[in-house]
DNA sequence: ATTTACAGGACCCCGTTGGTCCTCTATGCT
DNA sequence: AGCATAGAGGACCAACGGGGTCCTGTAAAT
């Protein structure tokens, strides 16, 4: 159904948790906004190992800072303004595109050149990531009920102390 | 990589080459228009038996009619620019969503109630579909150079003879 | 030194997807 | 009438990837 894998979706969920952190109570620049792997997982109902696995990615990809060592944890790297869904898709799984030969690499496929769909593919997946590119991490984390489809700002509860579990299959974490 | 399946990959390759054939050469509305599964398939570079599967099931999902017995065969059941790409994805493929508590339906995720990105998902959702409810199935099959993003008419080679090998993993019909 | 947490792997199981095949029915042709 | 063609429908299978677990190493705080 045109999915993203579940680790994107769990991922998106996990940063927009630091982001509504960081963005409601103040702009405290350092220590409130550490949290580690543990509470997280709590905090959002998923298994701490998938957890585990995911912020370690985000970490290498640069969305998050991390601490080593006891009272170590994780934090926003960047602003949630700065950090566009498309950037985390990107990350968690690889170059956004509906079919492979929507990629702008070639190769892929290869009767490419003569193939019909290949060149509407690629627009297509274009405007399918500028659709991505405009909704930030804010925009996710914001508890504002600011609303406007086209200019991408959305409106939600976030509820801080009862967090965000994504699926169905979520067990709690242990 | 926010894939959709091969299946509704193929199945748009398959309805590009009907919506070719009907647009090019002259819109003689009935005999010329009629192709069976063997030989689209052989242009297509696909395997008879999954074209096969696929046409069965755009015909059921009233994309295509079919004329069963000797000389039989499928047609376009509506005009090309009457068929979206966000409907094709839909018949082969489910709704439309990134997550499934992108689905407008509830009870797929039983903690929804508290879930914070769920909102913003189901916006994107809409966001991505009405981008690829503009692309119609006549965009991917005219021939000629139109090409404006916001309208999502897009320009493209159509090579009559030799057609549209979609993916690598394509193995020649046999 | 001990404990807490992240880093980075290896590993494995299960579901989905793509692909095959077989039988049945409808239609055209001779 | 009979044969050949072509779609309908469904069972079945095999490979791959995703998501989930676990283990070992290292950094930092107390």
């Amino acid at each position: 159904m045109l999915r993203m894998s579940r680790i994107t979706d769990y991922g998106i969920v996990l940063l927009t948790q630091l982001a509504a952190e960081t963005a409601a109570p103040r702009e405290s620049a350092s220590s409130e906004a550490i949290h580690n792997a543990r509470e997280l997982a709590a905090r959002a109902g998923l298994p701490l190992p998938v957890v585990s696995k995911i912020l370690k990615a985000l970490t290498r990809e640069g969305f998050l800072v991390s601490q080593r060592g006891a009272r170590g944890g994780y934090a926003l790297a960047r602003r949630p303004e700065d950090i566009s869904v498309a950037s985390i898709i990107d990350a968690l799984e690889g170059p956004i595109a509906l079919t492979e030969c929507g990629t702008e690499l070639h190769g892929a496929c290869e009767r490419e050149s003569r193939c019909a769909v290949r060149q509407p593919w690629q627009q297509i997946n274009r405007e399918v990531r500028k659709t991505l590119e405009r909704v930030r991490l804010s925009d996710l984390a914001a508890p504002g009920p600011r609303f406007d489809p086209s200019r991408a700002e959305f409106s939600l509860l976030v509820n801080d102390s009862v967090p965000v579990p994504p699926r169905s299959g979520a067990r709690p974490a242990e």
